[in-house]
DNA sequence: GCTCAATTACTACAGTTGTAGGAGGAAAAT
DNA sequence: ATTTTCCTCCTACAACTGTAGTAATTGAGC
């Protein structure tokens, strides 16, 4: 196979929803777009990408001096994708029943849910 | 607070999965529930439900002598709450989007998706 | 060209997770 | 009672994670 679903851990995916935010970005950038309290050290991004590059997740340009990161994924394909494996490895499969949780949490308000909904009203 | 969630890694909440189905079970009842194949070693089992016990998420009767071990929290409580977890940490709280894929990836068939939906008929 | 500040590369280290072996205690069979 | 077997306890260890320091490098300004 290609190359699956990158495994990505929680700090790692932390840099890449800032990337996908930024688009691109230098480690300084990155670091900028912390809540000002909680950054971590400039080396301890720098760690993080470089474990993200390893793992194909993000793709680096060295062109220039302050390298610059950039996702190599789409957030949306990333997304689909940790909902498919949260799915099966949390919910067994069961689709209904975290649509269930998703719906009766309150989670989506029913105007939200119509929405959503709007592209299958002919089959309900 | 009291205990938010215990958070399980992967191989310990396979673990609580099947105790759930069990409801409750010794390591070799646990053990050999797995598919034949991929069973791990009965040692295995005892340090993950160790581990679960000490993160409370299991809880150990020790009064005769092959233990028996059950899970501390119900079944759904356990999914909401990791949905919970989910949709915060991927989705950044978009529920919508969450919404939007599941059913667009055809997770959910339509006529789930209106049986789940029907609680809420009238909010729509 | 030399020096300094920014940037990158390498190294470290503790905590978690997956995986399991070996020692020792308890219950069952003889 | 003794042996055998089951079960539990403790220990181990490599990979992965969060976190960051130190060393080396490089481009910029003097």
């Amino acid at each position: 196979m290609p190359l699956a679903t990158p495994k990505l851990s929680p700090g790692e995916f932390e840099i890449l929803k800032i990337l996908w935010k930024l688009e691109t970005a230098t480690v300084a950038e990155v670091r900028a777009d912390y809540a000002r309290e909680d950054a971590p050290a400039y080396t301890t991004i720098m760690t993080l990408l470089g474990r993200l590059v390893d793992k194909s997740a993000v793709r680096v340009s060295k062109e220039h001096r302050p390298f610059r990161y950039r996702p190599a994924l789409q957030r949306s394909t990333m997304l689909r994708r940790r909902l498919d494996e949260f799915l099966k490895t949390t919910y067994d499969g069961d689709a209904g029943l975290l649509l269930q949780h998703l719906l009766a949490d309150a989670h989506v308000g029913a105007s939200e849910a119509a929405n959503a909904l709007a592209p299958f009203s002919e089959e309900l």
